[in-house]
DNA sequence: CTAACATATGTTCAACTGTTCATATGTTCA
DNA sequence: TGAACATATGAACAGTTGAACATATGTTAG
């Protein structure tokens, strides 16, 4: 159990950051290629390019290749479940 | 919207530390004071003290005193919720 | 084959973060 | 009141991290 907690933290690590968050809030309306997403956050490609590869090394997107563009989605709904308590958190906070 | 995102990304940056994490994890089973919590994690004092603050201040515990202790507890169920989601994500990960 | 395009990767650096040590604050009890 | 205890706070230092820049890899069209 003590490891899994390791592992968790290391999963949470990835939501904290506001540019992989933004990322992946893009991405519940559907895949989208890296210069979409680059166009949307306003960040250069590579900064870009560095942190979906962050999200996909936990699992949290997937990618497919179509011609010479990379198209980046959801790879389970956990990331919405995670995402929405979140947001209730927050919006609670505020009362 | 974009704004709720930044601080979203506040949020689960406090659940990317596995000192907090396991302080959180911890709390589950009930309040605890901040010796008991030093022992369980087997952390000095002041470190586990400084950690209980930052999840004071993002809301996600309450402490009270009793005599010269101060006793910890889980704020509300999205902790719960949110861990829980978590470790179902890195155990299907798993698979 | 090669030019143009889309994305990935390696490196560097400033900014941030967690822990430790020292000390301060607050509480109880004799 | 003052000693002992429990916790909080401040400062400093090492380790980590995200962004930027330069460059490499992979793909398509001509």
């Amino acid at each position: 159990m003590e490891d899994k907690l390791y592992d968790l933290a290391d999963l949470f690590k990835v939501f904290g950051d506001s540019t992989r968050v933004r990322l992946l809030y893009e991405l519940l309306s559907g895949e989208k290629n890296v210069g979409d997403l680059s166009d949307a956050l306003n960040m250069n490609q590579s900064a870009v390019s560095h942190q979906l590869r962050l999200l996909k090394q936990s699992d949290l997107v997937k990618v497919r290749r179509d011609g010479k563009s990379m198209y980046y989605a959801l790879s389970d709904d956990h990331v919405e479940s995670i995402i929405k308590i979140g947001m209730e958190h927050i919006t609670e906070k505020k009362k």
